[in-house]
DNA sequence: AATCAATTTGACAGACCGTTCAAGTAATGA
DNA sequence: TCATTACTTGAACGGTCTGTCAAATTGATT
C-alpha cells in the first residue's frame, strides 16, 4: 500500500452537500467547495471524479438524510395521521428557515431537464419519499384518519405535491402563512368523506 | 427622429421567454439569444439592458400567457369545477409534451432564492395566478362543487401545489401515470366532506 | 442633398469555470 | 533502507460567458 488520504471521505462528501444544497448545481464552483471541504482540487477531482459524478453522490448522501428526517418526523407524531401532520410542519419549517427548500426538488427543476444521469437519481430519490409517503398512509387509513377508499398512492403523491407546493412557494419568498395553507390543504384533502 | 429598429421588440422577448422557459436563466447564454432571435448582441443589450433585465421582462410577459392559458381552461370547463379538472389536466399535459414546466416554478427554485429582483416577480407572478385560482374555488363552492366551508385560499393554495408537484415530478422524468394521481388526488381534496 | 441621431455590427476585453498536469511528499511493504 | 505507490499541491490551460466599444449604417428631418 501507499499513502492514505488526508482527510475524510465521508466529511468531504456532507459538506459537498450542503454546498450544492445552498448555491444549487450550476451555482457550487468548485472553488468553493475546495475551500468548505478543505480538500484541494486536485484531491476532489481524483477522489470523486468531475463536478457531475460529485453531484451525484452528494444528492444520494442528501436522499438518505431526506428520508431519514421524514421518517423521524413521521415516527413522531402521536399517531399516523399526526406523523403526516409533523411531516408537513417539518417540511415547512426547514423552508421557511433555511431558505434553501429541498435539494431534490431544486434539483428536478434545475437540472433533470438537461441532465440524464440526474435526471435518474432523481426520480430514484423520489420514489424513496413517495414509498415513505405512503406506507404512512395506509397507516392513517388504517387508523381511519385517512378515507380508506382512495389508493393510498394518490394520497401519497398529493402529500408530496403539497411539500413541493411548499418547496417551491417558499423558495418565492412567500409568507409562512401560505405555506400553512398548503399544509392544511394537505391534510384536509386526507380526510374521510363522512368524518368532520 | 433617427433611424428605427429593425426588429420587433415584442417578438424578439417572446423568443427570449420561450429560450428561458426551455433552458432556464443559468442555462440560456446570451448567445443563443442571439441566434433565436436574430438580434444582434449589442441590440439586445440597447434595447433590453442586462440579462437580468431582460430575464424579467421575459418571466412577466411568461406570466401573462401563463395566467391566460390558466384563464382559458378554467373557462373550457362545463362548470367551475370541470373547470378546474382542466385546468389541471391541461398543465399535465403542458409539463409532459414539452419537458419544460413552469418558467414562474422553475424561476422559483432556480434563481429566487439568489436574487430578490427576481423573486419579487416570481411571488407577484404567482400571485396573480392565486387569485384567478382562488375566484374558481368560489365559484366552485357556490356551485357546491367544493367544500364551502373551507377558505377558498386555502384550497387555491393546495391546488397551485398540486400544479407545482406536478411540474417538479414531471421534471423529474416521472410516468404519466404519477401526474394524474396527483391531479386526481388534488380534486379528491376539493370535494365536500358529505358528497360522494 | 446634407445633417443628425439612433441602431446595427463584429470584434474584443475581462472574468470565471471546470479540468488537468507535473512536481513534490508521505506512507507502505520488501 | 529503499523502492513503490498513491496522495497533495499550486499553477496553468482551454473554453465559455457576460458585457462593452468604436466604427459603419440607416433613415427621418431640415
Amino acid at each position: 500500500m501507499a499513502r492514505q488520504k488526508e482527510f475524510n471521505e465521508s466529511d468531504a462528501l456532507e459538506q459537498a452537500m450542503l454546498a450544492f444544497w445552498q448555491h444549487g448545481y450550476g451555482g457550487t464552483e468548485i472553488q468553493y467547495l475546495v475551500e468548505t471541504t478543505g480538500v484541494n482540487r486536485a484531491s476532489l477531482y481524483g477522489t470523486f471524479g468531475n463536478k457531475q459524478h460529485l453531484f451525484l453522490s452528494a444528492l444520494r448522501r442528501y436522499t438518505e438524510h431526506c428520508v431519514s428526517d421524514l421518517r423521524t418526523a413521521l415516527e413522531s407524531g402521536s399517531g399516523a395521521g399526526d406523523g403526516i401532520r409533523r411531516m408537513l410542519q417539518h417540511f415547512l419549517e426547514i423552508t421557511l428557515n433555511s431558505e434553501r427548500g429541498c435539494l431534490l426538488y431544486n434539483t428536478a427543476l434545475e437540472v433533470s431537464a438537461h441532465d440524464r444521469d440526474i435526471q435518474r437519481a432523481v426520480e430514484e430519490g423520489m420514489g424513496q419519499i413517495e414509498s415513505l409517503v405512503t406506507q404512512w398512509v395506509r397507516k392513517a387509513q388504517a387508523a381511519g384518519e385517512a378515507d380508506p377508499v382512495v389508493d393510498p398512492v394518490v394520497l401519497g403523491r398529493t402529500l408530496m405535491a403539497a411539500m413541493q407546493g411548499i418547496a417551491v412557494r417558499g423558495s418565492g419568498g412567500c409568507s409562512r402563512e401560505v405555506l400553512e395553507s398548503i399544509r392544511d390543504g394537505a391534510m384536509l384533502g386526507l380526510r374521510p368523506p363522512r368524518a368532520n
